[in-house]
RNA sequence: GUCCCCAUCGUCUAGCCGGCCCAGGACAGCGGCCUUUCACGCCGUCAACGGCGGUUCAAAUCCGCCUGGGGACGCCA
């Protein structure tokens, strides 16, 4: 069986990453067998659309490591092709001309929203024989009977009666064609054989469903994957802050995290909760999609994205690290202290933010350098100080300055002293980088170099 | 209002062609271990089948109703 599957955005927006979702999912489904995927911008409303989102929604797609076969559909570029099916549907008495207004559909659907029905037009022209004119549109002539049923990839079987659905428009009265038009004439002629989209189209479905009968199209099989929740269970919204795919970028997550987090969200495989892209092709084939919406849930995303963090080799990690080191001011920072940074403070980082914030101790220099009032209280008092006065000719007397040496130089101080790690490290880390954190002491000062420990040594018993 | 969809720990979920489930994993929380800080890691712990009926020897698993949630009802996409 070949597969091909889609993605259409409309540019009005940045990529959600409810779209991304489903984007993904139907990146997987058509990587999984083999087949194709294809994008398409839907940029039919022209009020909305903007190239700017196009240009934001192929970046986020490339950030993600979501390729595609083929040329990029617009809509736009074919309109001529949409109008010639519409013509085909006239001709083949599937559809009519209507010259209902705006407000004379609305009083129908009034109408019967006071008898308790739901609102649709009433098929006023559908027997006139109209022709072409002034302000007239296109409708689609639905069957009077019957029912639609279609069986969802994640929803199972999905069964409507026609009696819910009216004689929708398929032609503006400015010729251009709605959405269910053109989407089902652009997956036809792009061979989609899967459709995987938002849960909010299951109503569109049978719509279209009766416009590929009566086009005489082949119908292809549906995904209607749920939506994604605001953690409140609330639908997300810009309330919910971060949601776009480049917020997150910004964010510092990795591609891999937010995709692994987000294929998750609604699949699953097992227990399993980590997945590298190779195992989501290999095992992604459209089974095990939860039918039912899932909150987002930032912590899990932040605990996957720590994880990938751990797991990146370090010169790609300090690649990625940069562009936020530099966001921090640092100024001029070599590959090889950038990636010493990382190795330092990869582990207790969460995001590429965090990761590039926790540099800060480190790149200032001992005059710049401010101590945390509470750990200057707890750590630097008499006592703490006395300890560094008397580490201070230890450290001097390292020669090469680097972990082993220190550390040697740390436990031969503890040791002759008769004292525990515990008494005398905190005030040096104190010292060292201004609150209790960070990492291996002595790999901290090696870093540092001994100058600049030795300065914030000194200026730690100045405090006293 | 009408139609469609959904319903397992706080969250994501496994299980759902009935018994192996007094419900498993993960995140978060809590407790502990490790420890030259903080993390990481490891160990442990808390915690759920929305309600009511029915079918059955047996139901989280099948059926019905109710409740709750979501979506749709455009000459938007």
């Amino acid at each position: 069986m070949s597969v091909t599957t889609r993605f259409a955005p409309s540019p009005t927006g940045h990529l959600h990453i409810g779209g991304a979702r489903t984007a993904i999912f139907s990146w997987l489904l058509a990587r999984h067998f083999k087949g194709k995927f294809r994008f398409r911008i839907e940029d039919t409303d022209l009020q909305r659309s903007k190239q700017e989102y196009t240009d934001s929604i192929l970046a986020s797609m490339q950030w993600l490591g979501l390729t595609w076969e083929g040329e990029t559909t617009y809509q736009t570029k074919r309109m001529d092709v949409y109008s010639k099916y519409v013509d085909q549907l006239l001709a083949s008495g599937h559809a009519y001309w209507c010259s209902c207004t705006a407000e004379e559909v609305d009083a129908m659907r009034e109408r019967a929203k006071g008898l308790g029905l739901k609102p649709r037009y009433d098929g006023h022209c559908r027997e006139l024989g109209l022709g072409p004119g002034e302000g007239r549109c296109v409708r689609l002539k639905c069957p009077l009977q019957g029912k639609v049923v279609f069986d969802d990839m994640v929803k199972g079987r999905i069964s409507i009666d026609v009696a819910e659905l009216d004689d929708m428009v398929i032609r503006r009265s400015d010729g251009t064609p709605t959405y269910n038009m053109a989407v089902v004439v652009d997956d036809h002629d792009m061979g989609i054989t899967h459709v995987i989209r938002g849960d909010d189209h299951v109503s569109n479905t049978p719509r279209q469903i009766l416009i590929y009968q009566a086009l005489g199209f082949e119908v292809p099989t549906f995904g209607h994957v749920p939506m994604i929740l605001g953690p409140d269970g609330a639908k997300l919204s810009k309330r919910h802050g971060a949601r776009a795919v480049i917020e997150y970028q910004k964010d510092g997550l990795l591609p891999q995290a937010l995709v692994n987090y987000l294929v998750r969200l609604g699949w699953s495989h097992g227990d399993q909760e980590i997945f590298s892209l190779e195992e989501l092709v290999e095992l992604f084939d459209g089974t095990h999609l939860n039918p039912s919406a899932a909150r987002f849930d930032s912590r899990k995303l932040e605990w996957l994205n720590g994880h990938y963090m751990k797991k990146l080799p370090v010169e790609e990690l300090a690649r990625l690290t940069r562009p936020f080191a530099e966001d921090c001011g640092y100024g001029a920072l070599s590959d090889e202290r950038l990636q010493t940074l990382c190795t330092l403070f990869r582990d207790r980082a969460r995001t590429l933010v965090e990761l590039a914030a926790s540099f800060a101790p480190m790149l200032k220099t001992a005059d710049e350098l401010e101590f945390d009032p509470a750990c200057v209280e707890k750590q630097l008092n008499a006592e703490g100080r006395a300890h560094l006065e008397k580490l201070l000719p230890c450290f001097e007397q390292v020669v090469d300055f680097s972990p082993e040496p220190i550390n040697e130089a740390l436990k031969a101080y503890v040791e002759g002293q008769g004292l525990k790690f515990k008494q005398v490290a905190p005030p040096l880390r104190a010292a060292i980088v201004g609150y209790m954190g960070g990492s291996h002491l002595p790999d901290l000062m090696a870093f540092l170099g001994k100058e600049d420990s030795l300065a914030r040594i000194r200026k730690a018993i100045a405090l006293g």
